[in-house]
DNA sequence: GTTGATCCCGAAAGCGGTTTCGGGATAGCA
DNA sequence: TGCTATCCCGAAACCGCTTTCGGGATCAAC
């Protein structure tokens, strides 16, 4: 089972490898016949350089990374798996690697960063869910080390970056519900430290204020992006003297847990209480009632992520690559017209 | 930005490289005293090795891949997502990584696979999905590549798999529906180049047969594994003249889709109408309604799956490593006592 | 027929590790 | 003290490919 090698296919040429190697690699002091002599024995003999020598002498690993964070709560997976997708056709047209790792703590995500960075494997790295204040990127940008992430941390200016306009997208979420006539609209939050749940919330405010309406913290909670947390939030706040007509939740995990809250104590989502999420994951169509959310294209975002990695790595100025994206509302039937508060 | 390499950490030593690398992979013969120094001095000096270097010297890639079919549908994806969890756990036990390459059709596979073993990229490969009769395991196989495959195709004698028992598992998803009353039961199938799809016709048929019900393939259709699939597929059924009372389905995405198809007809699933899903989806807890369906924890098979390769990558007997799982009947509320037929 | 430029290719030095081999120094024993 | 066994480490080859450098052939031009 030996694989084919370079001296092989330049023994069989009678040429020198590095030759061979100028030939396959599209030097310009090779003639065109020897080029073509080279690439017919190649294919010949199945040969296929070894990767691992290849970037040894060339320093560059062709391979990115993808490191996931710790908490990826289970149900917004989906997108995780379609963003993958769309790094990895990115990535595959330059027969480039994709590497994903899975962190168990923000210490340890650090930590394997720094191992990947230093150990030569990767060329480019991904993050995704930054904080406000993001060590990871610090990392990153005091090591030189070229990177894109997924959304931006507080001061974003200096690196490259794919988001979507999250102030923005909750602003439309909770005008949505205003239009509807609601005026009293619970928050479903993330943990502030996320950069994008910070965004959220303000974006929340601003829509409040726009239309004149207090900002009451009793029906704003913060909660982990699962669904049984969006459910005992929306619990609290259903079983409360005040409580609110609709929910605008920051994850679709979220509000699915929201609805079930809503089901449990026999009201209609859609009818008696609103609710809108925030990721678009296909899997809302088939929750009770589909779920209306803010939704945003994954596979296409892997897409445009690998190739603004891509052109980070060959030196283009990170600055010149930050994207943001708006949101879509997509309606389904979870958000209704404000009804008159008849049950209670 | 340059790393420390091994030369540095020698000459600030006052080693040599042989034997500095020799101290920190744990040779024998050298003295206690002088590795604990490498290693301080390792600490000290940031050194990580490089693993490119690392792997041309070896041979070993320390990586393996993660092939994923082209035609996962994305409602399926969650459990990619756990899985790569799982894989992830098992492989940085010992710092491995973990390469994943989706595939644009089974050519585009055979094709990526090939290079993958070729190119020294990768140590070992895991497969998933297989056809009944599957080419990327012949090849595998021919080229005596270390490989485990989660599922088996119809020949599986000779390699690793890890599958759980589809036959078994339909059975008992059917057993309980005729346990509930029903007779008329339909079939939502996946094609049957799957051999995983195949197995669970197999386990429908002899379900059916414990019961002494005829098969009757007018209620038994084989589509794609989306929602959508799913959704035509029992409307078909439901509007013909002679209705199945429940649906049985290979998977939870093409589930939803009959809760759709029924839901859209104005009947009730769980009471006029019963489904059961499969794969156990974390989703089927939100649908309309809770989806009863076949279970499998998805980490805890990434992380066997993942076991079992390194053990095959370390020369292990991979016929020692085949292992057949039990999937769990998740009681929700899709399924539920026969109706008599008082709609149409 | 020289001369210079041009075209191709060979030679060789890395890239950063691993691993075998052999021998000097030390210890153990007579 | 002398001899052998043991313990450590240095030396060097090697993994497979890339890339710079230099020079022999070839060709055009004078």
């Amino acid at each position: 089972m030996k694989r084919t090698t370079l001296k092989d296919l330049a023994k069989s040429l009678e040429l020198t490898e590095g030759t061979v190697s100028r030939a396959m690699n599209g030097y310009a002091d090779i003639s065109p016949r020897t080029v073509e002599r080279v690439q017919q024995a190649a294919v010949m003999l199945g040969y296929k350089p070894n990767q691992n020598a290849r970037r040894l002498a060339t320093g560059v690993a062709e391979t990115i990374a993808y490191v996931i964070p710790q908490n990826h709560s289970s149900l917004a997976e989906p997108f995780v798996s379609q963003l993958l997708r769309g790094i990895d056709d990115a990535l595959s047209r330059r027969g480039w690697d994709l590497l994903v790792s899975h962190s168990r703590s923000a210490e340890d995500e650090a930590e394997k960063i720094q191992r990947l960075i230093t150990s030569g494997r990767v060329s480019g790295v991904l993050l995704t869910r930054p904080f406000r204040n993001d060590a990871r990127i610090k990392l990153l940008q005091d090591a030189g080390f070229p990177f894109v992430v997924h959304g931006r941390s507080e001061n974003s200016k200096d690196y490259a970056w794919y988001d979507i306009d999250n102030k923005e997208a909750i602003i439309a979420a909770v005008s949505h519900l205003i239009e509807l006539g609601h005026r009293r609209i619970g928050f479903v939050g993330a943990p502030l430290y996320y950069n994008f749940a910070f965004q959220r919330l303000q974006g929340y405010k601003a829509a409040l204020q726009q239309s004149d309406i207090q900002y009451d913290d009793s029906i704003v909670e913060f909660t982990e992006m699962k669904d049984d947390a969006g459910e005992s939030a929306a619990a609290n706040q259903l079983d409360s003297d005040n409580p609110p007509t609709a929910f605008v939740c920051v994850s679709d995990t979220q509000a699915l847990g929201v609805l079930s809250a809503i089901r449990t104590r026999g009201l209609i989502a859609g009818v008696d209480i609103s609710v809108i999420g925030y990721d678009g994951l296909n899997m809302g169509r088939h929750s009770n009632p589909p779920l209306t959310t803010m939704a945003q294209p994954q596979v296409q975002s892997g897409r445009e992520l690998g190739d603004m990695l891509l052109a980070v790595i060959d030196g283009e100025d990170p600055t010149k690559h930050q994207v943001l994206k708006r949101a879509e509302l997509i309606l389904r039937n979870s958000a209704g017209p404000v009804r008159d508060r008849n049950y209670h």
